[in-house]
RNA sequence: CGGGCCGUGGCGCAGCUUGGUAGCGCGCUUGACUGGGGGUCAAGAGGUCGCGGGUUCGAAUCCCGCCGGCCCGACCA
């Protein structure tokens, strides 16, 4: 590729509109361009990028023996409401009519289509399978954000995994585990293995990869002495013993006039630390008020109770709601007494007494409560967000929470999609059995993105080798001077020849203009031929990862180049 | 969906308070000088001021409505 016939539109300032690192720097370098909200171009940097993402995952999945297919984009009602889920995704997917007025929507996961091509298989002896595909995917996003980050539209790698039971799942669990490794450090960062909630797609286990970068939206707790790590939404942990002091044989009402919050009753004259207060919180799960119980300083982690209550819909309670349900207003609620309503407390507030409530009478407060002896509590379970500093749950070392980014998840899904869709087999003892299922995906867009968060500089990106649009450019310094512009282009036709990804600058522009475009692409290697070196027969090379030059004989200069980068190649 | 900010040549911005010929930097075109880290000079091209309505002799500017984008939160494989 000759750089002054490429379209590689780079911008010397910042997008306006960009916060994100790799958001601004890959509309700045010309590898992408917004459409709209959540909708990204690539532009012919962008794309060659991507296609190499792209066929690192593919080996990697032909590695597992899976076999790639093409789904469609566009799916009948049909088939999501056998899995339930035409509404409870009804929020997020794109769902419309065609002109006959039959409902259909845009495919934002492919578990219900390839369940129900599973359904041909016939017998234990065709499994295990794995079937995979580079696939658009769409959500209606309630907010896209962070450029190629977070978006409506995009393409992902899913692959599906089929087994006659859950042995086999964790096998072809633990084979994606490890392929999905291999990808991350080829695509050139680190990541970290985290426990997730399995959200909507269903199942009981499921592993998050996350890339550690202020630009992601997830924080995970980690414990640096054993290795746990967990995505808040998942994550417990342990809190040291309290030890509370015996307390009245009934609560005591008293006054708490102006007392909105937990941190006003903490305040007040009189008042009660926020760790020996109950936060009561109302949530209406498929419309029936339900009392959600914490202590007083702790904070919910919404995703935990989703994931550990039976319902299509949990929302928190509007203030008119809370009202008829309770009779007070939020600042004054408690579930003292409270019989007729479902009440569910974390367990950390398992055993404690002589604490403080809202008597649900606004301006009052109840103190002295034992909470097993008070309140008819129905459900106990691990609902709080885990906080820096608490205790890990396996070794009991103070954890840390940082922010990541997810840049892939697998899901043990079991066989919620099989049944649904009829994907059955005869095991070996002639017995009709659903397939045992997992999934497992990763967004090609969001990891090119992740790539530029995890590899800059104040300059620009630095692409490794295996993921950059061009692994070499060969910049002509005086290309109006022909001995020059013949050098490069022999050089370049030398790298071509070795099979070397390169693209030649010979654009009539002044040095510096070439050198920024160079470093802000990212382009590994930059070899620079110019009348000073041309003197001594020599280019010079210098990789752009730490800057390090060197001076090459012109003359063995493809060579060298070839086997530096090959080298790189993984 | 709540809150905040913002839409003016390709990019980044000023002008709006107080209505009166649409401006700056970068980029682009042509020419000259230049040439090892975004150079200089000269001459040019390029704008329905997001859209619609209203007020006014006159609207980028004031008023109303709508659309779009970004950020925070809610939400979210």
């Amino acid at each position: 590729m000759r750089w002054s016939q490429a379209f590689i539109p780079t911008l010397r300032d910042d997008p306006a509109d960009a916060e994100a690192i790799s958001h601004k720097l890959l509309v700045r370098a010309g590898f992408a361009r917004q459409l709209m909200a959540g909708v990204y171009s690539l532009l012919p940097l962008g794309l060659r990028s991507f296609q190499k993402v792209e066929k690192i995952i593919r080996e990697e999945m032909e590695g597992l023996g899976a076999q790639e297919f093409s789904l469609p984009s566009l799916h009948p009602k049909d088939l999501w409401e056998r899995s339930g889920r035409w509404s409870k995704m009804a929020g997020e997917m794109f769902q419309f009519e065609d002109r006959r007025g039959s409902d259909v929507g845009l495919g934002m996961t492919h578990e219900e289509v390839f369940a129900h091509l599973a359904g041909e298989l016939r017998s234990y002896k065709q499994l295990p399978q794995i079937w995979y595909q580079f696939q658009t995917k769409f959500r209606d996003e309630p907010r896209p954000k962070s450029g190629l980050l977070r978006v409506r539209e995009f393409t992902m790698k899913d692959s599906y995994s089929l087994d006659v039971d859950h042995e086999g799942l964790g096998q072809s669990f633990e084979r994606h585990f490890e392929a999905y490794r291999r990808i991350f450090k080829r695509l050139g960062f680190e990541v970290v293995a985290v426990e997730a909630s399995s959200g909507s797609m269903g199942g009981n286990e499921s592993i998050e990869f996350m890339l550690r970068t202020e630009a992601g939206e997830d924080r995970v707790a980690g414990c640096g002495e054993c290795g746990y790590a967990a995505n808040l939404e998942k994550a417990s942990s342990r809190l040291p013993e309290v030890e509370d002091e015996a307390c009245e044989a009934t609560p005591e009402k008293f006054p708490t006039p102006k007392v909105r919050t937990i941190d006003d009753l903490a305040e007040m004259e009189g008042g009660t630390p926020a760790e020996r207060q109950i936060k009561t919180l109302v949530y209406l799960m498929d419309e029936k008020v339900v009392l959600v119980l914490l202590r007083g300083d702790h904070l919910i982690a919404e995703q935990k109770l989703i994931d550990s209550v039976e319902a299509d819909s949990i929302r928190p309670a509007r203030p008119e709601e809370i009202q008829s349900a309770l009779g007070a207003q939020p600042g004054s609620l408690g579930a003292v007494g409270v019989e007729d309503l479902f009440v569910i407390a974390d367990e950390s507030l398992r055993g404690r007494r002589g604490l403080t409530t809202g008597a649900n009478e606004d301006g009052f407060h109840l103190r002295g409560v034992d909470v097993e002896r008070d309140i008819p509590v129905k459900g106990w379970l691990d609902l709080r967000e885990v906080l820096p500093g608490e205790g890990c749950p396996m070794c009991s070392q103070p954890l840390d929470v940082y922010k990541c980014l997810e840049v892939g998840h697998i899901f043990k899904l079991g066989t919620r999609y099989s049944e649904a869709m009829g994907a059955k087999v005869l095991d070996q003892n002639g017995k009709s059995v659903p397939i045992v299922m997992g999934s497992y995906g990763i967004g090609l867009d969001r990891n090119l993105a992740a790539i530029v968060e995890a590899n800059h500089d104040e300059s620009g990106i630095i692409w490794p080798v295996n993921v950059s649009p061009f692994e070499v450019v060969v910049t002509v310094l005086k290309p109006k001077a022909v001995d020059c512009l013949e050098a490069g282009q022999r050089l370049y036709e030398a790298l071509l020849g070795h099979g070397i990804d390169v693209i030649l600058d010979d654009r009539d522009e002044r040095p510096g203009v070439k050198f920024k475009d160079a470093d802000l692409i990212g382009i590994p290697y930059r070899v620079t031929v110019g009348p000073k070196g041309l003197a001594d027969s020599v280019v010079e090379l210098k990789r752009r990862r730490d800057g390090q030059t060197r001076d090459l004989e012109i003359a063995q200069a493809a060579l060298a180049i070839a086997e530096e980068v090959l080298d790189e190649r993984h």
